[in-house]
RNA sequence: GCUCCGUUCGUCUAACGGUUAGGACAUUAGGUUUUCAUCCUAAAAAUAGGAGUUCGAUUCUCCUACGGAGUACCA
């Protein structure tokens, strides 16, 4: 492409299950590669394998993207001049580019059945080569319009025999890919087979699909994943012959499982414990559920965040980033080129950045939802839970999970701490923590504290003594945030009624 | 097997020929805290191995080892 032209780059999923993670991770590059050039991120839905569709798939990955927060700028569900975006709604197109190679001498027909293919494969097993391939040594063996007279193939084809479309790959070429990510990609032709361009129900195989479609589309950049790079050299072969202009080309690498080696996959996370699905997933044939990190608790931009620094790094020694932070700072040139292994640890660290750096509001209006209508507690109130219970949570759920203590008197009491600390003379002390509450006009916190501690030292009683004892009776709890903090939100008559009903039940 | 890609602390990574090889997560030890969490401080922890090129290699080249991906009328 030319410095004039628009970067313009694409997301082509497979609907053949759920959004793995690494395919999100793929779109999220796209997206910030796009929108870090001013350029157009599209989504193209793959589905030449109209065997392997699964129901609700396409479905999912508008949602799994739009929960994520990459904008989708043209292509599937967003419209587009240069549509349709689903390939099998674009089956009529493909055929007269599979007739441009044939005219041209880099394609043939071939008429092999299955079984003869097999015929072939296991005949070369047993003279010794390991993976057989479909080239050009078996060629003229095979039955294709290259060993079969002019005639012949005449024949079968108004015969209505089934047949492929190949593509002729030349013989002893070198062919070069300057990938964006690895440099220099050098490929000889010998290694390649000719691959089924064109399948016998009329679809194009993925490999003419996308070249057609990327070009069609006006791709400038092809970022995707590492297992592509194999078939590269064969899409840079589609381009030459087609006389197109070749966008530029960007390998990702792979994330791995957090043990061991591997591509991380689904049975990592059911093993290991750990969503790899961005929102949770209903297999509609086994109805099989796997969790999503929506799901989860999950913030998407935490999500996104993690995902990005797996692979990519700024430079700089900050970890957290917005999107528009992302876009501003990513390049494909401080993207990795080895696979990195997935941190579960590190993804929760993530959120639980994010967590304490929302509000103690917009905590508690995520918060809200999960109330019990009879509790109505006010916003104002909620807000200052969250604030007081942020600090020691990774997800809202913890917080809300914490914070049942501000909601309903103890019903059960911490049992260590009830043998531990509750002595024979605290329920007297613990009366006269009530009797000095009662009398006090200003209950904040700082005057709470205040008092709190004068009555232990007129008294010379530890403070390690009684606070948790005054602790149990109020929450219930061996551990928490602040007794003075908790105590000025529950309100003095609360505190003492609870610290009168906790002398009763525990003495 | 073959082709291609890769290899810095346990993990994610920085250092694009010259650094005591840096940061983050996790771990451990202190400190703060009534407690838990947070927070602060500190510790331990890496250039896969071998040849070259060079005054000097984590960085460039080659070999070996290890790992991964691909090798379908799947994407």
């Amino acid at each position: 492409m030319t410095l004039m032209d628009k970067v313009r780059v694409r997301f082509a999923p497979s609907p053949t299950g759920p959004l793995h993670m690494g395919g999100v991770r793929t779109a999220l590059y796209n997206y910030l590669f796009a929108k870090k050039h001013n350029g157009d991120f599209l989504l193209r839905l793959e589905d030449t394998d109209q065997t392997r569709l699964v129901p609700g798939a396409e479905q999912y990955i508008l949602d799994a993207l739009s929960w994520c927060k990459i904008n989708i700028d043209e292509g599937l569900g967003h419209g587009g001049d240069l549509g349709p975006y689903k390939q099998s709604d674009r089956k009529p197109m493909y055929r007269q580019y599979a007739d441009i190679l044939l005219e041209k001498g880099h394609a043939y027909y071939a008429f092999d059945t299955a079984e003869e293919l097999d015929e072939m494969r296991q005949r070369m097993k047993n003279a010794g080569v390991p993976s057989p391939q479909y080239n050009s040594v078996v060629r003229d063996s095979m039955q294709n319009s290259i060993s079969l007279s002019a005639d012949e193939v005449k024949q079968r084809l108004d015969r209505g025999d089934s047949y492929v479309i190949r593509i002729k790959m030349p013989r002893n070429e070198e062919v070069k890919i300057n990938d964006t990510i690895r440099g220099w990609v050098v490929v000889n032709t010998n290694n390649l087979d000719d691959k089924v361009l064109f399948k016998s129900d009329g679809m194009p195989t993925y490999h003419l699909a996308n070249v057609v479609d990327d070009h069609l589309m006006k791709i400038s950049h092809v970022i995707r994943g590492e297992e592509w790079l194999p078939s590269a050299p064969l899409h840079v072969l589609l381009y030459r012959f087609f006389d197109w202009e070749c966008p530029a080309f960007a390998h990702l690498p792979l994330i791995l499982k957090p043990d061991g080696n591997g591509k991380l996959s689904k049975r990592d996370g059911d093993r290991l414990g750990f969503p790899v699905f961005p929102t949770e997933w209903t297999n509609p044939e086994t109805n099989e559920v796997s969790s999503g990190y929506r799901e989860e608790g999950y913030f998407p931009e935490a999500f996104t965040n993690m995902l990005a620094f797996l692979g990519w790094n700024p430079g700089t020694a900050q970890e957290i980033f917005s999107m528009d932070e992302l876009v501003e700072s990513f390049s494909l040139q401080r993207v990795g080129k080895a696979g990195a292994k997935f941190d579960f640890d590190k993804t929760k660290w993530f959120n639980q950045q994010y967590l304490r750096s929302k509000s103690g509001d917009e905590l508690a209006e995520l918060i809200h939802s999960k109330i019990p209508k009879s509790k109505d507690a006010d916003g104002v109130f909620l807000a200052k839970v969250c604030e007081l219970m942020k600090e020691r949570a990774t997800f809202v759920e913890d917080i809300w999970e914490s914070s049942q203590l501000f909601f309903d008197s103890p019903t059960e009491y911490d049992e260590k701490t009830h043998r531990k600390k509750w002595k024979e003379h605290t329920p007297d002390i613990l009366k006269k923590v009530t009797e000095l509450f009662g009398g006090m006009s200003d209950f904040s916190a700082e005057n709470v504290e205040k008092e709190f501690k004068s009555l232990l030292e007129e008294n010379e009683w530890g403070l390690g003594m009684v606070l948790p004892t005054f602790r149990l009776a109020v929450t219930g709890k061996g551990m928490g945030p602040s007794m003075f903090k908790i105590s000025e939100l529950l309100g003095k008559d609360e505190v003492v009624e609870r610290i009168e009903t906790a002398i009763q039940k525990l003495s």
